[in-house]
DNA sequence: GACACCAAATGGTAGAACCAATAAGTCAAC
DNA sequence: GTTGACTTATTGGTTCTACCATTTGGTGTC
């Protein structure tokens, strides 16, 4: 027999995927846009002639992708959203802890985006996100105990957060977070880096910015993500992969 | 008051939130990794003294997210996967169809992010990606037929993937596929521009690449994907939020 | 008018039952 | 001895019912 005839494994389509793809159909479709709500559990299983559980299981996989919210009480129900960028960095760090994707090859993509992210950020940060950078810098340096490296964790990410804000540009943001938000993982993990100082690094950063000097800016932030990247390596001899 | 005193709006765990947690919590510690299975439903149930359905409700999360995959019969049960890249390709198409992210902004990412991978594949590109690259390509100039959108919207994906594969880095993989696999939507959805020979763009571009050409690989593939999305912009008056 | 209480709607959970698919074992027929 | 049909146990998929917890709005009492 020819080993490729065409045949592939038959996929049995479970009843909530039916449902999450009709639902899925009508936002494309535009019948149903961010911001409406759906009937009620009890009322679409009634529409579609399922259970209540198989409702619950869709909405629960269209929650979790970032297309619904879910309220409780009388006027509460299931919301449609502009989609969510969490589902994004929860998969990455899945990936990351599952062994799908090397710390390798994730920081190499981190320090490829952050190179695009400078270069439009250059061109179009204003005075308001120079303002939002200092100011992010300035509370970092005032965090120096030893007991706020979440609130100094938060602070990086949403260092980059601004970077990325700065690019005007949402798709940027988004893969942007992707490839930081697993970060705020290792970092609890192997701790800070507290042999130098990050914030006078950024702030560079953003001096070079204000000078529309892309090329500078790039070359001081990606020293900057080496450092750091190669003390998270030397920390972590596994899941190198 | 002061407007900013920390408060937070409180956000009550539902049951197979804290299900979850506990298993990713295993992964992450290493006490599950990939290939393991879990206890089934009614077991891990009475083991966390929840209902079952609660179980399932994670397990559902988890098999969204590319964690697990669930498999019937005896001998089937929950598996923990090494990750899988679709939930965040869904999670960008659930965005852009509900105008989280509007197509300009997309667009101008894919260029970017085709920009670092080009540059890489420039470095790392083997024969068998040469080879693999013009095979796609030999395979779409085959597919002439009008009948055949479907086919050559596969090869198109494709020859991206090949592209991002040549870097030798599983993230650049990861984060191409996340910003051209919602094309297919697109070109599902408005047709493909017929008047231009791709496959001779793409030609050019696997010619650069073998000379190690890295700035005229760029360029070819910058002004082919220009052309693409300037056709798709102006068959999509909507969504441009 | 302010406050306490009640009622309805809705998501969250529990529990039981049954269906459907899968894998393994058993056994008869050839 | 191998094939194929049958049985059986296990497990996810689905349904159904009941109840809990929360939210909203109304109602009554002070």
């Amino acid at each position: 027999m020819p080993s490729s005839v065409g045949f592939r494994p038959v996929k049995t389509k479970r009843a909530f995927e039916e449902v999450c793809d009709q639902i899925r159909s009508e936002i494309q479709a535009g019948r149903i846009a961010a911001g409406d709500k759906l009937p009620s559990e009890r009322d679409l299983a009634e529409q579609l002639q399922v259970s209540r559980a198989t409702v619950r299981e869709a909405f629960r996989t269209l929650e979790i992708g970032g297309v619904l919210t879910l309220q409780k009480g009388v006027k509460g129900g299931a919301v449609v959203m502009q989609g969510d960028v969490r589902p994004i960095n929860q998969t990455i760090s899945d990936l990351l802890s599952l062994g799908g994707l090397s710390l390798a090859d994730y920081t190499e993509a981190r320090k490829c985006l952050q190179k695009e992210i400078i270069r439009l950020a250059c061109e179009r940060a204003t005075e308001e996100d120079f303002a939002a950078l200092e100011a992010n810098i300035a509370q970092t340096r005032g965090m120096t105990s030893e007991s706020q490296i979440e609130d100094r964790t938060a602070l990086t990410l949403q260092f980059y957060a601004l970077l990325a804000q700065a690019t005007k540009n949402k798709a940027m943001e988004i893969l942007m977070s992707a490839v930081t938000e697993p970060l705020a993982y290792y970092i609890k993990q192997i701790g800070v880096d507290r042999s130098w100082d990050v914030a006078a690094s950024r702030t560079k950063v953003v001096q070079h910015l204000r000078q529309r000097d892309t090329q500078s800016a790039i070359d001081e932030m990606i020293s900057h993500m080496e450092r750091l990247h190669a003390y998270m390596l030397s920390r972590t001899p596994t899941n190198q992969n």
